[in-house]
DNA sequence: TTTGATTAGTTACTTTTAGTAATTAAATAA
DNA sequence: TTATTTAATTACTAAAAGTAACTAATCAAA
């Protein structure tokens, strides 16, 4: 192991992007705000990693998350300018994968 | 949790290109065919992760390994087609990476 | 003929992360 | 008082990753 030429923001951002569930519900939040159950029933993700992903990407600045106090309350989160730059990568997957698997 | 109407082809390139160093891995073989310590040496992955994960995009047809029985051995590793496809992906996060990390 | 060097791994063991299910808090309506 | 709903959190188990030592193959040097 040595971490000698490799760009730190390149390991970063695969690190971010490379966590599991994470390309998913930046993905999924591509299609606008949503709520939390919302990402909860799209994706095979439980409602703790989802939990835990959210609040990574909202310490990154990717993931803005708003709260409704409604009866019951409504959290949404939606893409910051910072996650919406994401989606030439993300859709560039999915070309990929659209073409190859 | 469920399974609806998430995209299986979405679903496994995340899933692959997710998993902890193989995108570092392709990024590095971007570069040209190269040997099992090569890529060792160029991330900060161990052997063991590194052989198991080239084993998976080989057996995913991404990546193809080849054997030269010199003295010592000598195993290069290079991108498929399927694995050179990745480039645009790849690059992308790399954008990214260098306008917003 | 034994020792060492080199590459490409594998094995054994520990730590971290993920999966699963049950539980909680807050606010209200019945 | 009990039930309902959303958005989590907690406790526990299973899987994956990190680490370091070891192996196989092949040859050169001592």
């Amino acid at each position: 192991m040595n971490e000698t030429t490799l760009c730190p923001r390149l390991a970063k951002a695969m690190d971010l992007i490379g966590k599991r569930w994470t390309g998913l519900i930046l993905y999924q939040l591509l299609d606008g705000p949503q709520r939390f159950n919302e990402i909860e029933s799209a994706l095979p993700v439980s409602g703790r990693l989802l939990s835990e992903r959210l609040k990574e990407l909202e310490k990154e600045g990717i993931v803005e998350r708003k709260v409704y106090t409604e009866v019951p309350v409504r959290v949404e989160y939606s893409l910051t300018d910072k996650g919406q730059a994401l989606e030439g990568a993300i859709r560039n997957i999915e070309i990929w994968a659209t073409n190859w698997l």
